[in-house]
DNA sequence: TGTACATCAGTGAACGCGCGTTCACTGATGTAC
DNA sequence: TGTACATCAGTGAACGCGCGTTCACTGATGTAC
């Protein structure tokens, strides 16, 4: 926010190559975003981004937990304008968990690729990755609390619920799914389907 | 299979392409096949693989493609070994195909990613997906028939399975569900509850 | 309040690498007569 | 069956490119006294 012409020092270079690595990401793709094109796009040196991250995969890493965040806390506030009760909050999540994906493609791929990524553990990453599972835990809980869910292993159940959701947004960001078919439609079927299939008894045995 | 010496001319290049290409991404991911590499790994010039694909993105869309075929056709060896009748259908089809995906996580990651490959049209690829997506709609359209999944757009339906099974895969192959969780419960759980969900009339309305 | 100095965020030029692809060519193959 | 020749699958050397990253450096900032 501080407007000045930032003649030698830039202000908050970190902050700005996160943002604007997410924009080239989201405008050419994930191969569009090499160090050279970041650095000459904010009017810095080539060597200036290493002053931040020590390489790029730190830098494409810092990108892909900041999706995470956002994605959570779209969620989390989605969840939070819904009524407490009602059979609603499941699909609601759902539905605005795929129009995420759907909004931000390739910032999406970014985050569950990990192709472009180190293989090391990558703690800031494991977090946000677990935060969102958290909250996905937390809403199958509630319904299991009010009687939607079926009892049983949360996180088991939210895996599934997360298998859902994630599936049907890389099957139409990757183009598996036509553009004939009614996205919207697509979308509220799915999670329907899930929280139907989830409120299933069944007898404990195989 | 001929085991000639190859001396100048190596008989089935194209074939020993695709071959060693799925070897080689399968070892060491997508970014270890390079025409280089892979001329070299064939014993033949690098610029021989140019006589077969017009350039790198054509060989992978092949992979590709013959990856959909291999699925395809395991999916459809596995359902003609089940009985007819009785639930065991969508369920048998649904963790063999998460288990192709595990058993194959390179390959797999390639066939749905749209990354490395031209965003032209590229007929072969979309031809083997459909065959994928026809197969799933016909087994929907059996169970539709023994009232096992409620009626409507089969298609539909076959996008719902089709992403919960998918997401599965990918969340399992980039590592987003721990070692520490059953994937084989998963797998069961994931397919049971979409059987569930799928099968649960609703009244038409909203 | 002024000054010395450590610290830190920048510069700009260059390094080296591995990549996909092309070029003029040559050896092998198969077919017409 | 033998030969001429078109066709096709190879060779090997090289081109050019864009990339991530490093280096010795310089300008700006903030703090101790």
């Amino acid at each position: 926010m501080t407007n000045q012409r930032t003649p030698y020092h830039h202000g908050d270079l970190r902050t700005a190559l996160l943002a604007e690595a997410v924009t080239m990401i989201a405008d050419g793709g994930l191969e569009s975003m090499t160090m050279r094109a970041i650095s000459a796009r904010l009017g810095v040196s080539r060597a200036a981004p290493y002053r931040h991250f020590p390489d790029k995969s730190a830098l494409l890493v810092a990108v892909a937990a900041a999706g995470f965040e956002r994605l959570t806390a779209r969620l989390q506030s989605t969840d939070a304008g819904a009524p407490r009760s009602g059979m609603g909050r499941f699909q609601r999540m759902g539905e605005e968990y795929v129009r995420f994906a759907l909004e931000n493609p390739a910032h999406y791929r970014l985050m569950y690729g990990k192709e472009a990524l180190t293989r090391e553990e990558v703690p800031e990453l494991r977090q946000a990755g677990e935060d969102l599972l958290a909250l996905l835990v937390g809403v199958i809980r509630a319904h299991q609390r009010d009687g939607q869910i079926k009892r049983g292993d949360a996180e088991a159940l939210a895996f599934v619920a997360w298998s859902g959701v994630h599936g049907l947004a890389s099957l139409i960001i990757e183009g598996q799914i036509g553009p004939a078919n009614d996205v919207d439609e697509l979308i509220r079927q799915t999670t329907r389907t899930l929280l139907d299939g989830l409120r299933v008894r069944h007898r404990t045995g195989a």
